[in-house]
RNA sequence: UGGUGGAUGGUGUAAUGGUAACACAGAAGAUUUUGGUUCUUUUAUUCAGGGUUCGAGUCCUUGUCCGCCAACCA
């Protein structure tokens, strides 16, 4: 414990977000105050992309002192649910993080409606009556200004008692806006008076049927900040152009001054991150519910085995920065490896079985091998495996004619089998189409593993499984979602290039031990890959989600 | 073509005018009762041209390429 103290703390670069709020410290700009939020739409389930937000807003804000609100950006009811509320919450704090508050932006309706009329009342916001393509051909183009509403000179009086009217339900949806009073000819199309209030009538997943104007995002978001004296509204790139809108309001409304500040979103290589697209993924049946393992979501992550902690690590490794990025899936990869190295148990599992008979081992008698349980931690414990005279080995463990570098079974080769004989292959047998069914091997008395007096050393060590004892389970090994890297930059609907082989399911045979294994538990499958027990299994039906596979260096050498 | 934000190895992220660093991926080797882990080694004239400077990835300038913006979505 000590010794980490000592350890040199190493510079570690801060981010451009860290390196602002730093600059904001010095200059006491909120008094030392430094407090961020993290505000998803309940319109979906939260994905990786999610994370690196999650990571960064609550990261930084624990970094300096300060805090984080869970907001959820409620604004449109006809998209949003509280199922989709529920999992956010459980998902951020399964991430490890916990919120200071918990807020919605329709807690701010009454607030919000009275900011509008304040801007009305400034003569700076006017109901139109324009249809939505009207205003479209108004808005002009990046290149031409845009043109004023008939309706824009309203006075104040009558739009706030237009405005009131709206609020009342007294005109049809999409009859009536309310527009924010700016300039038809500003170069940010976002500025050419923009929408801030609409008419639905829809039920609110919280304000029921109380309202039926709602506020847009560009009305709510900066006054929801300000409200709660947000000191650093971080979001992603594509809200640049709505800065100003977001300090237009502020100014204007003469408010608490909350900044925003944009970073890049991530990308991953072979998925996609958009809510829309995995939205169509679960709904068009491509996937089995946005907990599919196969998913980018965080729930689909957990499901596959992934830990807080990996994802956190993986956040923490690909950084921040305003240019966008592609990242490697591998890194991903590579994090929760790292950390499932450290805390999974080992067991063994054949997952492609090949008999072998150990011909001069006694009939029927069962012996106890012992195995550690991991040889990362040395206080994980050993374990009894059973050993018999009839064992399953791994199908590509063998073969006829061994190549030059192949250090596994093939006729008169010898391999050790994992905390148990050296064995020797003697023999196989063939069934009538040529396929090897059986293996014939002897053990080596003197060998066992720990009492090992033979002096023979073997290259090569199997993992390996009493067929007697062996339990059988049902193995779900994934691949990647999608066929190309950038789905970005693919071709075509970026549903022709989902992989059709993305699930493989298959019937492994266990060790014993397994069988007490809890759902969630993750074990790494020796020589095959990390696996967790998914919520599908039963007390006699083990299903197991492949997380990753390990790194498998000889499959490279093999394939060329 | 209007506005706006970018450009550093295959992929990311650093270097805040002073030796281009770290990680992942790839390659080679050592160790290993997991072909895992671990440990070595290896992979860049910083988009291009011009300029300022003793010195430029960083500052200035011209160009090129890429992202985003014309929803009563967020």
């Amino acid at each position: 414990m000590s010794e980490i103290s000592k350890e040199p703390t190493e510079e570690k670069s801060l981010n451009f977000i860290e390196q602002i709020i730093e600059e904001d410290l010095r200059n006491n700009k909120h008094g030392g105050r430094v407090l961020t939020r993290f505000p998803p739409e309940p319109n979906g389930y939260l994905h990786i992309g999610h994370a690196k937000s999650i990571c960064l807003n609550f990261g930084v804000a624990q970094k300096y002192g300060g805090g984080t609100n869970l907001r959820f950006d409620d604004t449109n009811p006809v998209t949003e649910d509280t199922e989709y509320v529920d999992s956010i919450k459980n998902d951020v704090q399964w991430l490890g993080f916990q919120w200071v508050n918990e807020f919605y932006a329709s807690d701010y309706f009454d607030s919000l409606y009275e900011y509008a009329l304040v801007l009305i009342r400034k003569g700076l916001a006017y109901v139109d009556e324009s249809t939505s393509e009207q205003m479209a051909a108004q808005k002009g183009t990046p290149t031409e200004p845009g043109t004023n509403s008939p309706y824009r000179d309203r006075t104040p009086e009558e739009n706030e008692a237009l405005f009131v009217r709206m609020k009342n339900g007294e005109f049809a949806e999409g009859t009536r806006t309310l527009r924010a009073k700016i300039d038809m000819a500003a170069p940010n199309m976002i500025m050419r008076d923009p929408v801030i209030y609409r008419i639905k009538f829809a039920h609110h997943h919280r304000t029921g049927d109380k309202w039926c104007i709602y506020p847009m995002y560009d009305f709510a978001h900066g006054q929801s900040d300000s409200i709660e004296k947000i000191t650093h509204s971080i979001c992603t790139l594509e809200f640049i152009p709505h800065r100003d809108l977001y300090d237009w309001c502020i100014e204007k409304l003469e408010i608490f001054p909350s900044k925003q500040y944009e970073f890049a979103r991530l990308n991953l290589t072979y998925t996609v991150m958009s809510k829309r697209k995995l939205l169509q993924l679960v709904n068009e049946q491509h996937v089995t519910g946005w907990d599919d393992p196969r998913m980018p979501t965080i729930s689909g992550l957990r499901r596959r085995g992934y830990t807080p902690e990996s994802i956190r690590e993986f956040c923490d490794r690909i950084g921040v920065a305003r240019r966008d990025n592609l990242i490697d899936v591998s890194l991903l990869e590579f994090c929760i490896r790292e950390h499932l190295n450290k805390v999974a148990e080992r067991r063994m599992v054949v997952l492609d079985p090949l008999k072998v008979i150990l011909t001069n081992f006694p009939e029927g008698q069962v012996e106890i091998c012992h195995s550690e349980n991991n040889p990362e931690d040395p206080n994980g414990g050993i374990r009894d495996i059973p050993f018999g005279r009839e064992i399953y080995v791994e199908r590509d463990d063998f073969m006829e004619v061994a190549p030059k570098k192949y250090f596994r079974l093939a006729p008169g080769q010898m391999v050790r089998l994992k905390s148990a004989y050296i064995i020797k292959c003697d023999d196989f047998v063939k069934d009538e189409a040529g396929n090897v069914i059986e293996l014939h091997c002897t053990y080596i008395e003197n060998s066992k593993s720990g009492s090992d007096t033979s002096g023979i050393n073997v290259k090569g060590t199997l993992h390996w499984v009493s067929v007697k004892e062996a339990l059988p389970i049902e193995i779900r090994e994934y691949d990647r979602l999608f066929t190309v890297e950038d789905l970005s930059t693919a071709e075509g609907d970026f549903k022709e290039h989902i992989n059709p082989n993305s699930l493989q399911v298959i019937t492994g045979y266990a060790e014993p031990a397994l069988k007490e294994a809890a759902v969630g538990a993750k074990f790494q499958f020796m020589r095959k890959g990390y696996f967790c027990l998914d919520p599908d299994s039963t007390a006699d039906h083990l299903v197991f989600n492949r997380t990753v596979g390990l790194k498998d260096t000889w499959g490279k050498v093999a394939a060329k």
